[in-house]
DNA sequence: CCACTCTACCGTACTAAGTACGAGTCGGCT
DNA sequence: AGCCGACTCGTACTTAGTACGGTAGAGTGG
């Protein structure tokens, strides 16, 4: 044998560029996208590594780090897009906004994590740094960059979590053309699930997506007008 | 032996008063409760019900069903509310709402399984067609409650999330006095970060849950504000 | 050039958890 | 009495996390 080491050299060239945190957590992102987060294990994690289990050990504490990191690289994954500190602060909030969603979309497990991990990374607190940097320079009060920060993480949170769930009722496509009683969404018990459904979901053209420019469109309007007038205005 | 079949019967009465797939499912969502959701596997359910681990079988499917069962059981607990339909619109979102974050706060691993259910329960439905049924006989157009339970169960969901990931940075009340470099929030690296946590959180009277409704209260009004324009202005 | 050692990787094996399979048990009904 | 169906359980297989110790190869000082 002229190299006789590797046992199945397919390639001279290393085809394993040596084992690192980076590599590891890289690779378990992306067996967590494309088989979900139930599927990344240990085993399966090495197995995409082309390592053996007990090799990630020397690069992550456990598991649990493992998915503390995953979760960290889906915010710095919102870091990507430009500054454009030049714009309004609303440009700025809905820059962020979309870049959170779209991470958010791109990693539906990353919300379902967050509430297991009790320390956060400092991608994601460089992304909350941000969030109420944008707000403060733009002369919002603490008070009131508080309580816009907590109303537009709250809403993009759970529109992530809405994406995340989104379950489409009712026969929709299903081929059921003979009365599926065992349908999920019964218009007889759900009358006003079933018209919205009908009438509105299920459309076409429809995307429920579009939703969330709407509500940050109204989030932003709101507290414009709320930090103008000094407090939140009841009506 | 006046009745002897039990082996070890402690109280006459039976002791385990037979096994149903509510008592399953409540003790499930117990368990859940006090040791957290990863704390709730078979085994240590059919511990706290006095059976043995494979009896739980003849009640639910798997794991995967005793999971979706109290998923619904914490929607199901958020229809305890009177349901005030003499109230406005706004004091019956209102009202649901605040259940709503209540229940997903007695139960904060509830969002985290979200994500990974796909089929929605008969209590998740009810608690959806009411929602939606509030703004509709409000006069809310098919198009304008979409947008509104969007909007309200993105925020609604998204604090909930926010409540049960909710973090502490800085050095707060642990007893670092000489400079902990390795503090969760370093005011070098977050200056606006830590700002906010210095003056605004971390302050004696501060409570998070505050911001709920604040939150709520300048969504409704913007909604209104809306619904009256009969449409979604951009400012 | 040779130990010595440190780093990265791996073989083995133990434990916990989900659950398939089939057997035992018991109350009621024919 | 004998059968039946609902319920419970004992056993055991499988997957997953990971403790523990071994080993190979790259340095490093003598």
């Amino acid at each position: 044998m002229v190299h006789g080491v590797m046992p199945v050299p397919s390639d001279p060239t290393a085809p394993r560029p040596r084992l690192t945190r980076e590599r590891v957590l890289g690779c378990a992102l992306g067996v967590a996208d494309a088989g979900g987060i139930a599927s990344l294990t240990i085993r399966s994690l090495a197995a995409e590594l082309g390592v053996k289990p007990m090799s990630v050990y020397h690069h992550v504490a456990n598991k649990e780090a493992i998915l503390d990191g995953i979760v960290d690289l889906v915010f710095a994954e919102m870091e990507l897009v430009p500054h454009h500190a030049d714009g309004s602060w609303r440009d700025q909030v809905v820059l962020r906004a979309r870049a959170t969603r779209h991470a958010l979309r791109r990693h539906p497990w990353a919300m379902g994590l967050l509430e297991s991990r009790g320390t956060p990374g400092p991608a994601t607190l460089r992304h909350e740094e941000e969030t109420i940097r944008i707000l403060r320079e733009a002369g919002f009060s603490v008070e009131m960059t508080a309580h816009a920060s907590a109303l537009l993480d709250s809403f993009v949170c759970g529109f992530a979590v809405q994406e995340a769930a989104r379950h489409f009722g009712v026969t929709s496509t299903m081929p059921n053309d003979e009365r599926g009683d065992s349908s999920p969404v019964d218009p007889e018990t759900y009358p006003h699930l079933a018209e919205m459904a009908e009438k509105h979901m299920l459309r076409p053209g429809y995307d429920f997506g579009e939703e969330f420019q709407l509500g940050l469109d109204l989030i932003l309007g709101a507290l414009n007008r709320a930090a103008h007038a000094g407090h939140l205005p009841p009506s």
